[in-house]
DNA sequence: TGATGTTTTTAGGGTTATTCTAATATGGTG
DNA sequence: CACCATATTAGAATAACCCTAAAAACATCA
């Protein structure tokens, strides 16, 4: 059953390059196994290219960085801005929020139905809601 | 009226910086007037800084980050993170929540009583929570 | 299948915000 | 006022990210 969750079919990965229009090359198709087969995960650009280049997928930094800017715009990732200097990027793309460890800069997902939040104030003139981020910042504590 | 609210006496700044045992120096001094007379404000260190250059305060960008960071770690400034590379700095300390205009970049606060969170799932084994934060993105809507 | 045009990848250089370093200046104290 | 700890500074270093222009891969069509 397990197996069944993580090793997901070549034609899958295959199928959801085609559905957002992406041509299935080979540096995608490679990239988009790493960060779908398997759980949700969090990743930076950095990241998930030395994770690349250790199985051995020849892939540039900057096809990376394309790659997860062009997933992030078909809707198959979520930027997540927390720390400066480094984007997250989630693989869960349902609504939902996140711990952040502010010592190891680990991002951990929040179910959705584990947070409320009440009624929000209109946003400004002009202007509408795109996306509603609560971020929990925490640290180690001393017991 | 308004006249009492802007002009802070020199003693004021003096005494701000002397309770959390900062030294007042020349550009702290210079610094923290701009950043506390008046309304309360969202400001980078680039901004900080061409700011005090254009009123004639002689200082070097190094010194307004560390004077940010100082201020920040004395609990007189709250570090915002909502976008990659620029860091904002907020002189309203109170609890509070943000919108954040992704065109323009522009911070805005939220009065904290205008966003209720519900029961908050506890944080993972081993931390605690040093703060929650709200961001609501928005973007230009076209009417 | 080969010609042709479009899209993708890439190396390498550029940019931006931030931090570091090591020398100089300043402020507080006796 | 002399001394010493603390601050400030210029300039270099860093880190993450983006750009450019050329080469490679891919798709289409005759």
């Amino acid at each position: 059953m397990v197996f069944m969750e993580r090793v997901r079919p070549f034609s899958q990965v295959l199928e959801r390059l085609r559905s957002v229009g992406l041509r299935p090359t080979r540096q995608r198709m490679a990239l988009a196994k790493l960060l779908f087969d398997g759980d949700d995960r969090h990743v930076t650009a950095e990241m998930l290219h030395s994770e690349a280049v250790k199985s051995r997928v020849r892939v540039s930094l900057a096809t990376v960085y394309n790659t997860l800017h062009q997933f992030t715009d078909a809707g198959l990732l979520r930027e997540v801005v927390v720390d400066i200097g480094r984007s997250y990027f989630d693989t869960n793309i349902k609504d939902h929020h996140h711990f952040f460890h502010e010592q190891t800069k680990q991002l951990e997902d929040i179910a959705d139905d584990r947070i409320e939040i009440g009624a929000l104030p209109p946003p400004p003139a002009g202007t509408e809601v795109s996306r509603v981020d609560v971020i929990v910042r925490v640290r180690e504590n001393n017991n």
